[in-house]
DNA sequence: CTGAAATCATTTGTATACAAATAAAGAAAC
DNA sequence: GTTTCTTTATTTGTATACAAATGATTTCAG
């Protein structure tokens, strides 16, 4: 039935002298970000052991650089928000891959480190997550994935 | 307190060859295109007229050019599942910016069509969805940004 | 003509994503 | 020492995002 009775019409054809065809969905960076982050998340998924998530092991890697870092700390190096670290970070606490408690030094702090559960767990993946890039990128060149993360990191 | 008191420790150097620092958080290609997505989707939510988001403008922007047009028709072209398709259309009918029917000629379908407000609204904003892509990609010259999108085709 | 497979849509559940409001605690200014 | 500002965290609400299950309807194979 997909438009088998109407034809398209470009409505705003004739106004301001720029056409309705000028703005194509399919060629919006908004579209091609959200559909190449869609497929990355996707082969994440499919190929991450423990139903670990991409915020998730976003987290866990970070903090076992950082640890002991504050909450605000690993949102802020994960691109998170502050709702959302709170979030991702009980939900590692539920499964006992994160250690949570009070700053002494500053009650307003939580500090987070990895527990030996969540240390074993970065080290069991750390192979999977780097096949999961690659694969990501496999259909380019080593020159294109380098000029890729520059493109990326240069609009982010 | 951030790491004041401890030295990192890279847990997995010595295993297999591969130092834990061959994997670094920043360099991912899934945390680039998270960050390069969350800032495009911030410039859009700060530019963007009558509350849209991101989705709900790319829906009503296909469904211009495909009307009228299966609901599970629409999800696909706008790369959403059917669960997140059936959210957006819900909440775009709910506005008044979108009218659903059932199908004369197969009951399962669900007929979308714009709403004249509808029309209207995707009229009025096209400059300025042109504007937000603009914004987005303003730190890349021509070249780059064919190159970005050609790239990021790749990988959808 | 009948049964199986496929399609379309809805629902439920879980996980982000983030704005905004709120509260507690620490830092800074006076 | 007090007040104001900033920081950290939690909570609430709304919007995706998608897997999986379910039901109705259409298409296809025999």
């Amino acid at each position: 039935m997909e438009n088998q009775h109407r034809k398209p019409l470009n409505r705003s054809e004739g106004h301001g002298g720029r056409t309705a065809n000028a703005y194509a969905l399919a060629d919006q960076i908004g579209f091609l970000l959200r559909q190449a982050n869609q497929r990355h998340v996707a082969i994440f998924t499919s190929r991450m052991n423990e139903k670990l998530t991409t915020t998730q092991w976003a987290a866990l890697v970070k903090l076992r650089d950082l640890q002991p870092c504050s909450q605000v700390n690993l949102g802020r190096e994960t691109a998170m928000d502050v709702a959302t670290i709170k979030g991702v970070v009980d939900r590692l606490a539920k499964r006992n891959l994160v250690r949570t408690a009070p700053d002494p030094a500053d009650a307003r702090r939580l500090v987070l480190t990895l527990t030996d559960e969540g240390e074993a767990a970065v080290d069991r993946n750390l192979s999977v997550a780097h096949d999961i890039s690659e694969e990501t990128l496999a259909a380019l060149s080593p020159a294109e994935r380098a000029m890729l993360g520059e493109l990326l990191r240069k609009i982010s």
